[in-house]
DNA sequence: CCACATATACCACTAAAGTGGTATACAAAA
DNA sequence: TTTTGTATACCACTTTAGTGGTATATGTGG
């Protein structure tokens, strides 16, 4: 019952790795199995050791960890990966995230959080330290509110006519949805694109895709 | 120091009300000051006694939570909101912390955790329950990855098409942008949209926008 | 070397999209 | 009541977009 869980640590600082190491291999269900400095080094040695586990640093010179990252997941390597870093900034969080971490931890948790969080990540599951939930929450807000006053500016009928637009719908197709002849729908249109400053109906998809007008 | 945190609770069913209220009245920091069983009676009681903190349940019937908190926000209730749910969708999670909600906690929560987060809340901090953290960094995650298949079948020039589509272009710019002519840029345009099975550019332009092609 | 994929180009044609103008009906606001 | 905003409609016209076909040059993998 009690798995063993092999780490491989990635961290260009070799008193951080010395360190972190030591904490871990105190732990008897856990041991580090190898280390690296950089990205290159880090992929060889995962490819060489398939770790249950590897620790990446964020902030490393030369392949940073976000490429480190793109480039294990492309290499096949099945390990679980936490990223280990300093930078609670939304834009690292969320990018390690979308490609493929399984755990962001802050290098200033803890060292039970920390032994906590790799445990769980060597099992497969995702772990996020709570303050980072928090940046990820309100990365998530920030995405939806701008240029609401816009949308306001629209018309009930407009506003209807963009969410078909952004559907991909056709000006014909609008037409027999809502019932009304397409040289109306042309007229909505015209009015919208003029209103929110927009060009094209393409324009105005992108803009109610990327503001979520639902 | 001790400051004292008036809450308003909402959710249709009493029972629940009344275990929960009591729950919090045993705790000397804080109190339900009021009550209420649906959207329009959540912003009459949060108008009148603006409370530190509003417990919204998302499932009610008639007005939703999702509406009522909108309504809240639109009304200029400035209380902190927690959405208080049995479900842990990502679709609901999301959406309520875009439109404002300071937290998110499962009714199935311990008791001890429900008061933490309440406390948190109270005084403005953003509280997510380790469980739903979990889910929005799936969620996360899975934004970015579906459908990479597609992008794969497209040449070089097919995608950097398809990524000025989605700026808005025309086709007569994108041909000014990439130096060749339109009639080639329609030609492309055409083979892209037959390899991802769309039928106009506005189609293509959203899809890129959603899974970001960039 | 040959076959295939890619990028390019031109053409003619059809189909959508977008513009400008005018007009009617209705409801809400001034 | 008059004005304004909204939704609707029709029209003529221009511009974009999209399709089908043919063709050439280049490079890559069998």
């Amino acid at each position: 019952m009690v798995s063993h869980s092999r780490i491989l640590l990635v961290d260009d600082h070799p008193l951080l790795r010395k360190g972190v190491a030591q904490l871990i291999n105190m732990e008897p269900d856990l041991s580090v199995i190898a280390e690296a400095s950089n990205g290159e080094q880090a992929i060889q040695e995962a490819i060489r050791h398939q770790p249950d586990l590897i620790l990446l640093d964020l902030n490393m010179k030369g392949m940073n960890g976000i490429d480190t990252l793109q480039a294990l997941k492309k290499a096949d390597v099945t390990s679980n990966i936490v990223v280990f870093t300093v930078s609670d900034s939304e834009e690292d969080v969320t990018r390690a995230l979308k490609f493929g971490a399984n755990g962001y931890i802050l290098k200033d948790s803890e060292p039970e959080v920390l032994l906590e969080f790799i445990r769980k990540s060597a099992k497969g599951e995702m772990v996020l330290s709570q303050q980072l939930t928090q940046i990820l929450a309100s990365a998530l807000k920030n995405e939806s509110s701008p240029e609401k006053t816009i949308l306001n500016q629209l018309t009930d009928r407009e506003l209807e006519i963009l969410k078909l637009i952004s559907l991909g719908d056709s000006n014909k197709i609008i037409a027999r949805k809502l019932d009304i002849t397409e040289g109306t729908v042309k007229v909505h249109v015209k009015h919208l694109l003029r209103k929110m400053g927009l060009r094209s109906r393409v324009e105005a998809a992108v803009w109610a895709v990327e503001y979520q007008v639902k």
